[in-house]
RNA sequence: GGAGAGAUGGCCGAGCGGUCGAAGGUGCACGCCUGGAAAGCGUGUGUACCCCUAAAGGGUACCGAGGGUUCGAAUCCCUCUCUCUCCGCCA
């Protein structure tokens, strides 16, 4: 949510840097709107003050015997003109509110100006791509042939876009999801969590999958949750609502979590592999911080992510989104994209984001300084720390061998039980 | 799922339908006191929005949420949510 000062004191500035994003949003509609109902706010606590002005010389009034006859006929006439008005405020509140709540993040002013993935701008490269004595194959096939991935397994129990993991490849995800924990927990200072994977409607709107993003959610009938489509959403809502002290910031906070998503307009994308499922697996990252050091922390915060890539020895490269491209929630999005040798090319394995203070605002999370001056809106970031399902895709197609066999990444063994290669059966 | 109890300020805890943003305590901040501290004394201590703004100031709303009764609701009524206890069920 953007500070509705700001939208109103800047009203030409905010909608051309809205702009640079694509997409049209008139904010005159919303200045109008705001007038007025500032206009009837006023009124209304004018009327309402001239009530509980009155009312208390009843009370004064009625305890001295005295007659509060003509002050009850002004009441008469107050009240439920005061009704109405409040009912008008409260539904030009709520129309005001609706309006903000559809509104993206600004861009950060270092963000390039772009429309789509193509004005990207690549910021470095890790690793070298794996040269091969043959074609390398898609990870579903290398998957399919080592008897770890089973899609129609998954298809069979859940549909399309569903994977059953067997043998191998289930402890292979396991031990991905161990190895990243113990990384971000042990070296990099984050806390483990481990969080609901479903939220209520108040969560996703504080991180800003509603209002506007409902069809990319799974939802249950009977029950008013959703399915997490990223641990952001449980992470970043442990401060909804909060006021914390200067020195708990900043809070480090990393889980493991499945993730839901209807992947709503992908049709026929990926359609094949594990590439993009209605559910996998993540481990987040999620910092809470103050304002001034938001930028800097979005900047370890990528870091902590590449390591991850690092230590798998899966070439990498690191990718500041142009304005065009970021989320809804973004000031400023590094992607991380990991060289996949069945595609030939590079794929987002990662997005990490700082979105300044527009979720805080949204759901209210705010720190206090040691001044103990006004509270004021935190800043929350996030990245994955990595996408689970998709470094298993990396790895089964950077380290396949001629044989049909896989080569597990040293950082990887210990969690496996020392086993250093997968083979077919 | 059944039965019961509860929800008030950072925390604890009062609150006959009228002057209650809310007693009291505690915590915290500042000041006095002290060689220093404790104790003691004094002052202050919520959030959001609006008006006015240089500052000060003024106003409105908020006692879990929403509705109702009333000239007037923290207080009465209804609905919902959450928490706790007991029972049932269950991993």
């Amino acid at each position: 949510m953007l500070d509705i000062k700001l939208i109103r004191d800047r009203t030409d500035w905010v909608e051309e840097r809205l702009r640079t994003r694509g997409g049209r949003h008139d904010l005159n509609a919303f200045r109008l709107l705001e007038t007025e109902k500032r206009a009837l706010q006023t009124e209304t606590e004018q009327l309402q003050a001239e009530r509980n002005a009155v009312s208390r010389e009843v009370g004064v009034r009625k305890q001295r015997g005295a007659d509060a006859g003509e002050l009850l006929a002004r009441m008469k006439e107050l009240g439920p003109r005061i009704k109405e008005l409040e009912s008008r405020l409260r539904a030009q509140e709520e129309r005001l509110q609706a309006l903000l709540m559809e509104l993206p993040n600004l861009p950060h002013p270092s963000v390039p100006l772009g429309a789509d993935a193509n004005d990207n701008v690549e910021v470095r490269r890790w690793g070298t791509p794996p040269t091969f004595s043959f074609t390398p194959l898609n990870h579903w096939d290398v998957g399919e042939r080592l008897g770890i991935l089973d899609f129609a397994a998954g298809a069979q129990i859940a549909g399309a876009r569903f994977t059953v993991l067997r043998g191998a490849g289930a402890r292979l995800t396991r031990a991905l999801i161990s190895f990243m924990l113990d990384l971000h927990t042990t070296e990099h200072g984050y806390t483990e969590i481990l969080p609901p994977m479903l939220a209520s409607a108040a969560a996703l709107q504080g991180t800003g999958q509603l209002p506007k993003f409902e069809a990319e959610l799974f939802a249950t009938r009977d029950d008013p949750f959703y399915l997490i489509p990223t641990a952001e959403v449980p992470l970043t809502n442990l401060v909804r609502e909060r006021i914390l002290a200067a020195h708990e910031l900043p809070l480090k906070l990393t889980a493991w979590t499945a993730c839901f998503r209807r992947e709503a307009g992908a049709a026929g994308q990926d359609t094949r592999g594990l590439i993009r499922q209605h559910q996998f697996d993540k481990v987040e990252l999620v910092q809470i911080t103050k304002p001034e050091e938001s930028n800097q922390a979005l900047e370890s915060l990528t870091r902590d992510a590449e390591q991850v890539l690092q230590r798998l020895e899966l070439p990498y490269r690191t990718v500041a989104l142009c304005t065009g491209d970021m989320g809804f929630a973004a000031a400023k999005t590094y992607d991380l994209e990991v060289w996949l040798p069945g595609q030939g090319r590079y794929r987002e394995i990662s997005s990490c984001s700082n979105t300044e203070a527009f979720q805080a605002r949204r759901m209210q999370a705010r720190f206090r300084r040691e001044d103990g001056n006004k509270a004021e809106p935190v800043h929350t970031l996030n990245g994955s720390g990595v996408a689970v399902g998709r470094t298993l895709v990396a790895i089964l197609e950077n380290f396949q061998q001629a044989d049909g066999s896989v080569i597990i990444p040293d950082a990887l063994r210990p969690y496996l039980g020392g086993l250093g290669k997968l083979t077919m059966a």
